[in-house]
DNA sequence: TAACAATAATTGTTGAAACAAGTAAATGAG
DNA sequence: CTCATTTACTTGTTTCAACAATTATTGTTA
């Protein structure tokens, strides 16, 4: 027996909100790093793909480009990454990690792992299964409304 | 028999990136109204509890006292909301909807409803009581370690 | 009552998102 | 090959978040 509010605006209030606290928590952990949430984000695709051009890099973490450059303008000077020509296209760049973005991706993965655990606890495999399906089902209702739209 | 990976950083990246999503989506949508997601929600809250302080109001929408009077720059621009003289305390200020602002609010709140019915479509009710209860979890889970860490 | 602390709101600053507009280089069609 | 189009990236602008610092008012207490 569920009331009509269970498709109300409070779904989407909670979403935001639980997102809003797990981005907060998490930043103020990386703080002692010096380094933001969406930075490391940017640290942590390049990791798994080094020397990829900023197109590339803004699609997989879902930024758009403007807002990529920025990012890698704030890592740049902080000597984290470099943007080097791209020897195919003098267009674009190739961005890769410096020596200093690695060691410190050393650092930060393990504390991530800790602080998501955390997180996650009392939270069973099952309960967690069904919240990324009904995540993944919200994805794709929107991102068909919007092809739809077109 | 689930992997190691259940629990890292993927189920912070979907929650963003759905957040993100619903956002986006809502925000595409107001364009209409000419108003944003988080206009909205200030509205919103208002509409519920007229001639309020902005401290309050901030707690209500869970934004800091700088954010929301900055929310609160912009819907006054647009004749939504206004500020009075708070008879009690000469500091503060008492919050409230104008005419235009209770208006767009009966326009805006039928165009919400459908839209979250479209997001949540094929959605079982008990898959969305989980989703809300992992959401829940989450919540409990962060609030209480910052106030272990305090 | 005078001094001090707490509170309500504002301003400044940094980081970020999203979009529009611009530049330079690459590509494709005639 | 030339010219129009597309592509990669940057810059400008608006909106929002979070924090620090400041102003004005209120509350407290010695």
């Amino acid at each position: 027996m569920y009331m009509f509010t269970t498709y109300d605006e409070s779904v989407g209030q909670l979403t935001n909100q639980t997102n809003k606290l797990i981005m907060r928590y998490l930043n103020s952990k990386l703080e002692l790093y010096d380094i933001t949430l969406e930075q490391w984000i940017v640290l942590l695709k390049l990791s798994q793909q080094d020397k990829i051009t900023q197109k590339k890099l803004a699609e997989n973490v879902d930024k758009d480009q403007p807002t990529l450059a920025r990012i890698l303008d704030i890592l740049e000077r902080k000597k984290l990454v470099e943007r080097k020509p791209n020897e195919k296209d003098r267009r674009a760049f190739s961005v890769q990690m410096t020596e200093k973005g690695i060691n410190l991706k050393k650092h930060v993965t393990p504390l991530l792992e800790n602080l998501f655990a955390t997180i996650v606890e009392g939270i069973s495999d099952e309960e967690m299964e069904t919240y990324k399906r009904v995540l993944l089902k919200i994805n794709r209702n929107i991102t068909i409304q919007e092809k739809v739209e077109k």
